[in-house]
DNA sequence: CTAATCAGTTGGAATGATTCCAAGTTGCAA
DNA sequence: TTGCAACTTGGAATCATTCCAACTGATTAG
């Protein structure tokens, strides 16, 4: 069940889109609400699926438009496996990801400013980085919902 | 230029390929050689290039087989960014990969045993990972070779 | 109140890295 | 020899993503 974004989240979402010069839609509206309602790194197909249900016109390429979109706006992340689909993930806080390999699922893992320090660290001089992407690949042996980071 | 393979190399080689139970052919030489000889994360496209300069009649499905079978045997890593075409990169030493935005060219970062353990901390529990990746993207301003990590 | 404009949406075609497949090769074993 | 099993090869298939041209809707200019 996708909920309709609460007041705030309505705001945040068209101040950004408004900074990146583009128009708060119904179809974009629709699917941050998809992003933000169940925070687990969906695929394009499964924005697709989500949105659909509450919109059942929009048209794939919409939903990449929308999400192309939010990315340039810095609103969401992309987050990419091997060559797996990408995946969309809201939380904008520093953290890395850990995939589980016997479900594909995706998890945020909190990263804490002294590992990402460390990290940066080990850049040598005349590198700098923009982006840095941390990814887990392994077994999750808790069937727990994943830590919120 | 491509060169052979040493003596040193081809036993590894070929020790690897026979603990998985595979033989060593001209194909994988080849490709293998083409690996080793510059070490700048080739596609596939490139390695396909390269090796044909030493093995005209080679295929390219050869290719996307040999990289695989090394993939498995342990003797190479897969490097992905984002959906890009996927490199190679024979280097087995605990590193990250750094991919210079303006040229697309990808160093290796090395990476200390301190900062590799800080990493694994942060993994709650019940999250055992096997593999980690690490990318940054940025700009590089060098334009010397990239550190030998 | 029209008309032009412009961003956004849509369905379907095109793209391109990768995978699949069926038909040869090759080296070794029975 | 013959048979087998792994390997190679060219081309077709796959499929996530991008591209494109037509359409929609809101806003603006006359
Ligand atoms: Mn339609
Ligand atoms: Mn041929
Ligand atoms: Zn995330
Ligand atoms: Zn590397």
């Amino acid at each position: 069940m996708i909920q309709n974004l609460n007041e705030h989240e309505r705001e945040k979402l068209m101040a950004s889109l408004n900074k990146g010069g583009q128009k708060l839609t119904p179809q974009r509206e629709a699917v941050f609400s998809v992003l933000i309602s169940k925070r687990d790194h969906p695929t394009v197909d499964e924005v697709f699926q989500r949105a659909r249900e509450t919109m059942p016109g929009m048209s794939l390429a919409t939903v990449y438009n929308c999400l192309e979109t939010f990315v340039a706006c810095g609103l969401v992340r992309q987050v990419n496996h091997e060559r797996e689909p990408t995946r969309y993930c809201p939380n904008l806080a520093p953290h890395a990801h850990f995939r589980d390999q016997a479900t594909g699922r995706v998890h945020d893992i909190e990263l804490p400013p002294e590992v990402l320090n460390s990290l940066r660290s080990i850049l040598p001089p005349g590198f700098n980085s923009e982006v840095i992407e941390i990814s887990f690949h392994g077994q999750a042996s808790t069937t727990e919902p994943p830590p919120h980071a």
